[in-house]
Order: C-alpha cells, then sequence, then structure tokens
RNA sequence: GUCCCCAUCGUCUAGAGGCCUAGGACACCGGGUUUUCAUCCCGGCAACAGGGGUUCGAAUCCCCUUGGGGAUGCCA
C-alpha cells in the first residue's frame, strides 16, 4: 500500500502552531516511510477564507522546510463531487431531506445505516436498557428516537439517536407491558410513518458500535444510540465538512488520516461515510493537543501561538520544527537535538503519547540557542544583521564591527531578537540606573577606581587583553580594591548592563577611547542621581 | 446531564511485570572555567494523582475515586 497522508488547514487567519505541529507530524510519517505528504486547503467557509490567509500559510510551510508532494487541491474546486456524493447517497436511500426550516430550504442527512450487520467495523455489544421519565414522550420514526431519561436528581434529560442505535427497541409501561416492538414497525417506520407514546418507563434494545483502531490511542469504540444521522448539505446547498472531507480523502486516495484529538468522535461518522460512499477505510491517527502555559487548550488568542510570530521573534525553523515534533513524540533515546534526516529516520505513529502536552516556551528557547549557536559564523552574522537592521539605532553602523559583535554574542543569543541588546557597542545613547549600578557606584573606591581606568584607556588608541587586565589590576590595587570587583563596575559603566560577553572583548569592540568617555557619562549619572 | 479520552519531576519525556535505588532534557540551585559574563563543564533539588485488587513481584495489568480534556452544531 502506498503511504499517502494529507495536511488539510482551513485558511482563516494565521497558522496556529498546533496546526502546524499536525504538517509537521504528517510530513514526518509520510516522509518516514518514503510516502507522499499532500497539501489540501479547505477553503469551503468562503466567508472566512482569505487569500492572504493561504499565502501566510505556504509561507510558513515553505520557512519550516514541509514540502509537499503534487499540486495543492482546493477544495472548493472539488465542491460538484461533494454535491453528486451528496446526490447518490440521496439516490441510494442512504441520505434524505430533513424538515424544511421557515424559508422551505432543507438540509441533507447522512442516514445511518440501520443495517449495518455486513459492515465490519460496526459490532453488537448486547443488551442495553434506559429507565424513562415518565411525564416525556418516546416518539419513534425512521428518523431517529426522541425519549427522556431520568437524571440523578429524578429530571428528565432529553436523550435523540438515530433509530439504528435501537435495534429490537422495545417500549414498556409502568406496569412492564410491552407497548411497541420495533421488529413489527421497522416497515411502516421506512414508508414515514412516525409513532409517539405517552407514560412509558423503560426501554431495551440491543446496543451496536462502530469501532477502530487508532494508530496512537489504540481501540476506540462509539455506541450507536448515542449518534444521530447527520447533516451533510446545509439548507443552503453547501456541503459541510464531513462530507468533504471524507469525498477529498477518498478522492485523494489517502492511506492515513492523522489530525488532532479533537477529530475523535467525528471518526466514527466518518466511517460509516466512507462505508456509505463504497470506500474503504484509511487507518486513523489523533494526535493530542497542545496545551498553553496554564494547561488550558490553546485559543487563538493566546498570542504568542503564531508560526509566524516565532519568525518574527527571531527562532530558526528548524528549532521550532524540533520542538513542535518532540511534543507528544520521542524517540525512544536521550536524544532531543535532531536533524531532520533524524527525526524522519526515527518518526513512528506507535512512539506518538495520546496526552496532551504543554508548550513550554522556555525549553524553546533553550533549543532555539543550541541551533544558533551551530550555525556557521558567517550566517550568523548575515541573519543578525537582519533583526539588528530593524532597530533605529543601527542605522548606518559599520558592517565589519557587527559582525565582530555577532560572533562575540552568538553563543550566547536565544532567539534573534535578542540583538535588540547589541546597542551598546554601537553607541552611548542609554541610560544609568538599576540596583547594580546604585550599590556598585556608592563606594567612592570603585568611582575613584574607574577615573583611573578612563584615564589610562584615554591614552591608548586600541586596547588588547592584555592592556586591560593590567589597567584593571593597577587601579585595584591603587584603590585596595579586591582583585576582580572592578569588573563589574567596569562593565556597567561601559554597557550599561549587569551582563554580557567576555568583558575585555566588549571593551575592545567599544575602543579606549568610547570606553573612557562612558565611565565619565556614569560617574556624572551617578553624582546626579544622588544629588536628586 | 450523557458519552469518550487522558494522568511519571514545575515542564517535555524514557519506561510494554523483575533491568527502577524511576533515566534524560529544560528550568531552578550550587560549584568550576586562576578576577567580570547570557556561553561551556561538573554537581544537586525534584515525579509514578489517591485508594483498592491481580501477582512471588506493578510506574507498567484490572476496578473505583479525583483531576484534566474532548464530543454532544445546518463550525472546521
Amino acid at each position: 500500500m502506498e503511504i499517502r497522508v494529507r495536511f488539510a488547514p482551513s485558511p482563516t487567519g494565521q497558522v496556529h502552531i498546533g496546526n502546524i505541529r499536525t504538517a509537521i507530524f504528517n510530513w514526518l510519517f509520510a516522509r518516514h516511510f518514503g510516502g507522499k505528504f499532500l497539501l489540501r486547503v479547505e477553503d469551503t467557509d468562503l466567508e472566512r477564507s482569505t487569500k492572504e490567509a493561504i499565502d501566510k500559510l505556504l509561507e510558513c510551510m515553505e520557512w519550516l522546510g514541509l514540502n509537499y508532494d503534487g499540486k495543492i487541491v482546493y477544495q472548493t474546486s472539488l465542491r460538484q463531487s461533494h454535491e453528486e456524493a451528496a446526490a447518490k447517497l440521496i439516490e441510494e436511500g442512504r441520505a434524505y431531506k430533513g424538515k424544511p426550516g421557515e424559508d422551505g430550504t432543507a438540509p441533507v442527512l447522512f442516514r445511518i445505516p440501520f443495517d449495518c450487520e455486513n459492515i465490519p467495523f460496526v459490532r453488537t455489544v448486547g443488551a442495553a436498557e434506559y429507565e424513562l421519565h415518565p411525564e416525556e414522550p418516546v416518539r419513534v420514526a425512521y428518523s431517529g428516537v426522541d425519549f427522556a431519561t431520568v437524571s440523578r436528581k429524578g429530571k428528565a434529560v432529553p436523550t435523540a439517536a438515530c433509530l439504528s442505535g435501537f435495534k429490537d427497541l422495545k417500549i414498556f409501561d409502568p406496569e412492564g407491558v410491552e407497548i411497541f416492538d420495533l421488529n413489527f414497525a421497522l416497515e411502516d417506520l421506512k414508508n414515514g410513518e412516525t409513532f409517539s407514546f405517552e407514560n412509558c418507563a423503560k426501554i431495551t434494545f440491543t446496543r451496536r458500535e462502530v469501532f477502530y483502531n487508532d494508530l496512537i490511542k489504540g481501540e476506540l469504540a462509539k455506541p450507536l444510540d448515542s449518534m444521530k444521522d447527520l447533516v451533510i448539505v446545509r439548507s443552503n446547498g453547501s456541503p459541510v465538512f464531513h462530507l468533504a472531507n471524507v469525498c477529498d480523502d477518498i478522492a485523494q486516495n489517502v492511506s492515513h488520516v492523522i489530525r488532532g484529538d479533537d477529530h475523535v468522535e467525528n471518526t466514527y461518522r466518518h466511517i460509516l461515510l466512507y462505508n456509505a460512499l463504497g470506500a474503504e477505510l484509511p487507518l486513523f491517527a489523533h494526535m493530542p493537543m497542545i496545551v498553553n502555559n496554564a494547561g488550558k487548550p490553546y485559543s487563538k488568542r493566546d498570542g504568542d501561538a503564531f508560526v509566524g510570530d516565532f519568525r518574527e521573534k527571531g527562532f530558526l525553523s528548524k528549532a521550532l520544527f524540533n520542538y513542535l515534533a518532540l511534543l507528544g513524540w520521542s524517540p525512544g533515546d536521550d536524544r532531543e537535538k535532531m536533524s531532520y534526516e533524524e527525526m524522519t529516520e526515527a518518526f513512528t505513529l506507535d512512539r506518538v503519547k495520546s496526552s496532551p502536552a504543554r508548550f513550554d516556551m522556555t525549553k524553546l528557547l533553550s533549543l532555539n540557542g543550541m541551533y544558533i549557536a551551530v550555525i556557521p559564523v558567517d550566517e550568523f552574522v548575515i541573519l543578525a544583521k537582519e533583526f539588528v537592521c530593524k532597530n533605529d539605532w543601527a542605522q548606518g553602523i559599520d558592517d565589519s564591527k557587527l559582525e565582530k559583535v555577532a560572533a562575540l554574542m552568538q553563543s550566547r543569543t536565544k532567539e534573534l531578537t535578542n540583538t535588540d541588546s547589541w546597542k551598546y557597542f554601537f553607541s552611548s545613547d542609554f541610560e544609568y540606573g538599576g540596583k547594580q549600578f546604585r550599590k556598585q557606584f556608592k563606594h567612592e573606591q570603585n568611582r575613584a577606581a574607574l577615573r583611573l581606568v578612563g584615564d589610562k584607556f584615554a591614552s591608548f588608541s586600541q586596547l588588547d587583553s592584555e592592556i586591560i587586565s593590567k589597567v584593571i589590576a593597577d587601579a585595584e590595587a591603587a584603590n585596595e580594591i579586591n582583585s576582580g570587583k572592578l569588573f563589574p563596575v567596569l562593565r556597567l559603566a561601559a554597557t550599561g548592563a549587569a551582563g554580557g560577553a567576555e568583558l575585555d572583548q566588549t571593551l575592545i569592540l567599544i575602543g579606549p577611547e568610547e570606553c573612557a568617555k562612558r565611565i565619565d557619562n556614569a560617574i556624572d549619572a551617578y553624582l546626579n542621581s544622588e544629588k536628586a
């Protein structure tokens, strides 16, 4: 069997990470088995689908390296086949027109087949019964059964399901007398007759269920008496998701449907539709959902969750891909940072977890840092430049200096937007302040030592590590400062920041004259703030 | 309400009855890299949701409870 999977997004806005993860798993699965990864754009929701969203989607996929096989299929272009499928189902008696609404138009409903003994994925479970609420009637029609069960508090709980759910249905009155037997009424029901009974106490029936083996979650089943005939064509004539989705998967010969957990319940209906359309069933696999930091389902409002945002924030596509692949899947050994090849090689559905995974930005950040750390310096410079140039302070900066700064900072960069903080290499236009600043500068010896350093620096046209360490050591000695204690003070004065790269390398890039000037600025800033 | 699914460190996970004194990663804490630092190295903290079974033996199998999620649309 040829492996054919598809990614079938609805282009109704930004691309969500949960969505793209589905694409990633599909892609990995297809590539692992040398199968086909198809892209079908489900754009049937005309009001919400936009060209921009489609472009955005394709852009995200390309960025992540999710190359698809064959041409993109747009679902709108297949509408005719959906309508034909619906017509065929009606013709064969597998679907029917529902009750017309106020405007006289009626939807088409798929009938969950009553005679499903021969369907291989429907099985008989056994005898079942419901206690009924006496004040609510039981209505039996070919389109379904309506009744009310009794809640623990004695209230009526309205229940409705397809007729198929109630094989051998019998209705009993409070005295236990049988007042209806489906097996004798079936023909009448098929002819459109309906029955209604007041004051019923109990129904009994043979329960049947539809089942399938989920490649991720194992064997799953749903009783037919919890299912209803479903609308497949709206009153306005447009086919609904269930029909279109199944038709297209059949048309595209999809062998494995890998999608989100939220489709599990739909699967039972889809299975019946496949059968009614005379198609072979694909295999199904339902992936766990991604939840947000609070453990709640990701709503599209959770800001950070769009693929495009990650790109803009300076995440590498490989890091995002790798991280998302690891959410709900693992290779089974201790590997985490993995190349596409390694992931493809290791990917199997039976290693996908069935519990939801929480999205952890911190871990993504860390992984992103690992990816940044290993890209060749010259490539990093190009990437960094792209992000640095978005800042006002970066207009007209010296390219060769930027290259040196980038090389120095690469190993400490977790996301490319971190490059915003490189400003101090190029500009003295920053504020002094903060707890650390006050703490360090309140000591007179620190300021005196700093002045000494500034004066010494000013006499050099260029700095090197040796000069710097000597100047610092001398200044410390002259002011009875313990060895090394001047480093953070000097860093604060030269960069305004408490952390950074190696101090000597940082100072060399800033230059002696500029360092001297900043030392003065810093001391002035402190003295002024003290006065105030 | 009903039905279905899920449950290992804070988080992502390893774990298919004895390899488990429960492993790895991130985060956190401590130390090292002859002084600074967001890199790097080493170390530490930290979990089988609770209760019953089954078994010589259970994180692993079964049941119940609790907690979380999903479905119950003429949305997809």
